[in-house]
DNA sequence: CTTTTATGAATGAAGG
DNA sequence: CCTTCATTCATAAAAG
């Protein structure tokens, strides 16, 4: 199958990206990728901003099939905070940034506008609120923190530059990170990757119907 | 519609993508990126996982309820295979203290000198560095993280009593009689739903009839 | 090999 | 702003 053998491919790159996030051999401030990486990174996200963007279309088809039939089912949704006994069920207690969220604040933290401006983050909780439930202190946090944190990273960046292992290489795709004999090689410290976990409540929302 | 939306942002990620990939001037062997610039890639690109996954769920969910109506679109039905364990997008490795290094550790906790102080951390990693790879990073999360459990098994032994019930959990932010063990296991599935797994099988197959 | 547990790391929020 | 805490996620290690 030909898309099967697409997705093992992008299994694969996954993981190569990982380990290069991953192999940070001590302090450096930058990796360094070839061409041919780059230009497979690159295939890769291509091929999944593909398979979303059809998925979509197929969702939406189905929808309307679902509409055409009088059988929407999008009416179902109910607020799951809430039971019918009335007290609070599981819900977050922190606010946890929605991918869209997430993206835009990246941008603007990109932007180089480092200020929060009390103005300015009222227009950016407006902004983020059409992706998700969010206040002002939430943004204001998120600055907040973003730019402590980026700033200790380069410092401890700074610190560790001199010892440097063997540089962690990537020639071997088929030697994974299954193989328990290679706890050796990631001696190295690699807490540098953050750690990703992506809430789509846009997408949940749409499915609290399901379950 | 939300989908829109999520479809935007990600044609936004792709270009963003795009230009961290893009300036291929022609005669470069080698990318260079800052460590920022890999965590936005790992995030992309984890984000666009979940968003198939979750798409992909989605539509199977769909299906069913079209299947109980009777309204089964026949070809578009897939069987859902059997669940090949999924991968994992994340493959962060992560330091583990060798048996020296956490006796050292422990004995300066038992200290009771409870304040890591920037400092005294510099020095206690220098100390830990001869008996293998770790970072200052790593002394300040094993810290904050001993001492966190550390309390937290106080406050666990002393509530036996008012055990029986599991619902009256969330209500009080004071005085967190946190069951450490059973909050997190009775999460609602949709919670779970972020985690970032590719289920290639399931995508591949639902997306077949799409070519 | 699969499931469970222990624990390193990430991060939203609060305090100073 | 910077530091600290609490909570949660993900994974190495242990148990089955």
């Amino acid at each position: 199958d030909e898309l099967l053998a697409i997705m093992e491919w992008e299994k694969q790159e996954l993981q190569q990206q990982q380990q290069l996030n991953g192999g940070d051999g001590g302090g450096l401030y930058v990796k360094v990728m070839t061409d041919e990486q780059m230009e497979l990174l690159r295939r890769q996200i291509s091929a999944y901003a593909t398979i979303c963007e059809q998925l979509v279309e197929m969702h939406k088809a189905i929808t309307a099939q679902q509409d055409l039939a009088g059988m929407r089912l999008g009416n179902i949704y109910c607020d799951s905070l809430v039971t019918s006994a009335g007290h609070k069920i599981t819900a977050r207690q922190r606010w946890t940034p929605t991918p869209m969220q997430l993206q835009i604040l990246e941008n603007i933290f990109d932007q180089g506008t480092g200020t929060p401006s009390k103005q300015k983050i009222k227009e950016i909780t407006i902004e983020l609120a059409q992706h998700g439930q969010i206040s002002e202190t939430n943004v204001y946090n998120w600055f907040q923190n973003r730019r402590a944190r980026s700033k200790r990273k380069q410092l401890v960046g700074v610190s560790n530059n001199a010892e440097s292992e063997a540089e962690t290489e990537m020639e071997s795709p088929k030697e994974k990170k299954t193989k328990p004999e290679s706890i050796q090689t990631h001696e190295n410290a690699a807490q540098r990757a953050g750690n990703v976990y992506i809430q789509s409540p846009e997408l949940s929302a749409e499915m609290h119907y399901l379950d």
